[in-house]
DNA sequence: CTGAAAGCGCTTACAG
DNA sequence: CTGAAAGCGCTTACAG
């Protein structure tokens, strides 16, 4: 089966009559309807969708932008996989279809954006892993295509965004740490620009003094997102001076080589030192003593962040009246083993 | 920055000249074309996509078929974002952006895949995790879209595809646990239609008769292809009569899982069960006792499954003269602690 | 070397 | 309720 066209002289009608009966629209009758559905359906014929979007100026076709370079792919986890699922819930219900666009290692994510934008393969944009100062937020703005991030940035300073409670993670962390009578409580910070490292810091550092706590710059440990950036953050705790007694991560699996590396020096975790972990990944579900960590619904999240890009899309905004523009997530505390211990308690 | 239109009534000149300059046509004077191209770089002037597909009846886009059920999200692993940066390398020489296309969980693969390929989002798809009889390689094959699977099927006797080397795999873990005194070697297999569970088994089965081991069905565990299957597969493996003194694991995640349920019913990996893993991921290089694994470079994979492609699209066939059709990718053996022993080798 | 025109496949006012 | 026609943005023979 070609086009239209085809399918029309096949049923000998015009072509507006098909679209238009392939389109659901009123104005057809319903057994040339019938006739028309049953023979796309045995032709096996869909729309072009070159010529729709064309036509319609619109594509139908929602983005989500990952980065696929070859380091970030080693230490990826499923967060982005973990949220199609509850974005494709929601898109399916307005005919939208879900595209991944990977952004090459060696392309700079902002001209691949661009690109992709001004082709206008997509009608809207999902980006994630903003930076503090992130051009994305700028260029989206500017070109009036909607869109939502996963993480706040300082570039615009009211667009539509979703971002994890870094803030309630950190604070509720040293919270626990300190009740249990930890005073040199070290945290791990992404030695990228991404902003969420800037949050979980700051919140950190709040909490502590104000639960009296002083806080010491040596105890934030700056190190990549991976699990090797958890191996080499444990190496770097146990260079320090009058060594922490807890440690609170940033990234779930930072846990996995932070784990291997504390072993390999015979610290007992959840004895000698205390570990708090980001976010619960599966596969550190294995890790012994369980670790205590946050826990969050990738699919409630994928809902949440699709829901807030149609309230921003001019087609769909009308079902999202109350489509908040920005929120911040919550996780849930799960106590594990790896940090079940009190200062100055008998061993 | 609207249309060619704008930017031709910009520069005063016809679209048609517009469009040969920006496209690198030779018959455009020189002076003209930079005055284009500077001008659309200025504006920020990117063809429409549609209007080229239309006009050229291609999309310069491939299409990544991925599944994204929440069940397979959860144990997912990186296997296609490593594969996608060795995809890219390939398609960025032709100016061909590689896509992403989640299926969702509650909808048929295979009617996804035909609405995709209807509407005409792609020029080509590349397809994973083929199953035996898989309508998708029929579908592809029927509609005379270019494609590539990742892995084989039975499904159509002659179409391109590259598959992981499970002969070579279950045949090497065969020979060496049997070199080393094991005659009770379990397999894991996956309990759904996929083929290369097919394909492994048959090679366990095999080699092990050539070595002139008898085959027991019953050590063949069939078992999700996840974290929780390995774990599933060490229980069951626990309750068998003549308990194997090796298994051989088929899918990365599986070792998680299995030493999780070993380690609780006090069995000694490497002492009393020889474990042998399938593939070297990332997220299983913690396990201790290290794993004995096999290894492959996704990156690779990728670069080859792009060459294949390519080889197979009429507008690139011509750079891809020795484009193979079929590859059995190698994999190389890791060795570990996990089977670091001999039967009836003093403890 | 450049311009005018056709046409890719569709949807949608507009007439009837 | 249906058909004929315009036009979305582009590329490409075809003239000149």
């Amino acid at each position: 089966m070609k086009g239209i066209r085809q399918l029309a002289e096949h049923l000998d009608i015009s072509i507006g009559t098909v679209s238009r009966a392939l389109n659901g629209k009123p104005d057809v009758n319903e057994e040339t309807r019938r006739r028309v559905l049953a023979t796309a359906e045995q032709l096996g014929y869909v729309a072009n969708q070159s010529g729709r979007s064309l036509r319609q100026g619109e594509t139908k076709v929602i983005g989500l932008m990952i980065e696929s370079g070859q380091e970030t792919v080693e230490n990826a986890d499923n967060f982005f996989l973990g949220v199609t699922s509850g974005l494709q819930s929601v898109f399916a219900r307005h005919k939208l279809d879900l595209l991944m666009l990977p952004c090459p290692g060696d392309e700079d994510p902002c001209e691949y954006l661009k690109r992709m934008v001004a082709r206008r393969v997509v009608d809207a944009m999902i980006i994630s892993n903003t930076l503090r100062i992130d051009r994305r937020v700028d260029l989206l703005s500017r070109a009036k295509i909607p869109f939502v991030a996963v993480g706040r940035s300082l570039s615009a300073d009211n667009f539509p965004w979703i971002d994890l409670d870094f803030e309630g993670v950190a604070e509720r962390a040293v919270e626990r740490l300190v009740a249990r009578g930890h005073r040199r409580i070290a945290i791990t910070a992404p030695s990228s620009d991404v902003n969420l490292g800037y949050v979980f810091v700051e919140s950190y550092r709040r909490t502590l003094e104000r639960l009296g706590v002083p806080f010491d710059p040596l105890l934030v440990i700056r190190v990549k997102s991976s699990e090797q950036g958890g191996y080499q953050a444990a190496h770097e705790l146990l260079q320090l001076e009058d060594r922490p007694t807890a440690v609170i991560l940033i990234y779930e699996l930072m846990a996995i080589g932070l784990y291997r590396r504390l072993m390999e020096s015979g610290i007992r975790i959840g004895r000698d030192l205390a570990v708090i972990g980001f976010r619960d990944a599966p596969r550190a579900r294995f890790l012994q003593p369980s670790l205590s960590c946050f826990r969050m619904s990738l699919y409630d999240l994928g809902i949440a962040l699709g829901q807030i890009l149609l309230a921003n899309m001019p087609a769909h905004r009308a079902s999202y009246p109350d489509g908040g523009r920005n929120i911040i997530w919550p996780l849930e505390l799960v106590p594990g083993e790896s940090d079940a211990f009190e200062i100055g308690a008998p061993a």
